[in-house]
DNA sequence: CGCCCCATTGAAGGGTTTCAATTATCGTGG
DNA sequence: CCACGATAATTGAAACCCTTCAATGGGGCG
């Protein structure tokens, strides 16, 4: 069974350059003299391992270039709280700009490989070129938006539709990014997706039976396949 | 009894322009010869006024000066979803630099009295002032971080906990803005603030009534006193 | 192949919502 | 200034959804 899925989307995926959020701005791309100051590319991290503790000092962005990685912060009582999960293509640390601290840990969820992006040179670049000052605003501006869309989705809405938008972004994020499948691949477990939606796992396991029951997807381990994709975006409402 | 309350916060509360977010790099404040261009300076909106409609040009940020405002879009069951209250010194539309339209409807709590920032006029500040530039990265960023701490209060708290960390916010932002007190005069009615939580308005005046009964604070219609800021601290763990 | 961890499934308990009724507050006009 | 009506807030009881606790099943990795 499984291996029907997985040649699909394995952990290998990565998203070429020119398609990560940084797009055709890529820095290495725009100032190849200055390859190497700017930007650590290709830098790898082995599956649990943490990039970055909380309240360390923002030195860089994180962009991702396969794998996935999970920020969290660690409660009084000692849990984890997810707060976001990103893939390849996708950008870490916009929010620590105000802070000048690291405001999350950050974990690799798989073996990944990630560009850094240090901030410092990266502000100076700005300064001369207003397509990176624009891209960066965008950036940001666009994090903000999606974690609007976050609360949305926790204030308003239930276990099932929780869930149903949960897979259904991961869906959208991985079409954004040229991989336009039915068939995804979770990076996170069970636990990961429980704690990030404000649920415990045996609701998100229960919650994917439903769908399973109601032929919207099947789901076998990390391996998804979407089945009726108008179904589910519907019980997201 | 309302009388006690009245005068301590009122809603004609507002902030001197060089407490507001924007500080002490007021747009008027640096460029006094282009005051009138960049920014229309206390524009006055009625009660329950629409300032923007989701989904139009965005064109300009808000920044209030007195009153409150609300942001929320409507779901597709015609109910309304709030995910963010602004009040005097806070900056709106953020979120919008991505879009190039407004994600949001803006309605007015309250009289409210705003200072309007139009953005491509902003844009162009930024090439000539680094400051400026500086800023609006910390606004921008800040808005993301906040974003993840109203994350976290949803999927990690219940009801009690997330009304007890949500009036401490308020109050720690009164006093960000200079006005440190225990007093509160809520610019939103319950109905707003169970919606902002996800809550129910029955829950909302459920946890207040306990809060009163364990002597953390008083409320009264839109007032309340907080009687033990470290309880209620402790509330939000 | 076997162990361990992760995921699934079941049943009981708790918290929140829903529905309903009452009370309080605000704005308006006499 | 008080009275009134409309709106907002509070309180109670039942229903529901999710969590918690517990046990079983399955998959991945050495």
């Amino acid at each position: 069974m499984q291996s029907i899925h997985k040649p699909l989307r394995s952990n290998s995926y990565s998203v070429p350059c020119e398609l990560c959020s940084i797009g055709s701005l890529c820095i290495p791309l725009l100032l190849n003299d200055k390859l190497g100051t700017v930007l650590d590319r290709k830098k790898s991290y082995l599956k649990d391992e943490i990039l970055v503790s909380k309240n360390t000092e923002f030195t860089r962005f994180y962009i991702i270039h396969s794998g996935a990685v999970k920020t969290y912060i660690t409660t009084a009582d000692n849990n984890e709280q997810i707060n976001g999960f990103y893939l390849p293509g996708d950008i870490v640390g916009l929010d620590c700009i105000s802070t000048k601290k690291y405001n999350n840990n950050i974990k690799a969820l798989t073996d990944t490989s990630v560009c850094e992006l240090k901030y410092e040179e990266l502000m100076s670049l700005i300064e001369i070129n207003k397509n990176v000052r624009d891209l960066v605003f965008k950036l940001l501006s666009n994090d903000i938006y999606n974690y609007q869309k976050l609360v949305l989705c926790y204030s308003q809405y239930k276990a099932d539709e929780r869930l149903a938008i949960f897979i259904h972004s991961l869906y959208l994020r991985y079409e954004q990014r040229g991989h336009s499948s039915l068939n995804i691949k979770l990076a996170m477990s069970r636990a990961d997706i429980a704690n990030y939606l404000g649920l415990t796992i045996e609701t998100v396991s229960r919650s994917l039976s439903k769908f399973q029951e109601k032929n919207i997807l099947s789901a076998r381990g990390k391996y998804i396949v979407i089945k009726n994709l108008n179904a589910l975006i519907d019980l997201g409402n």
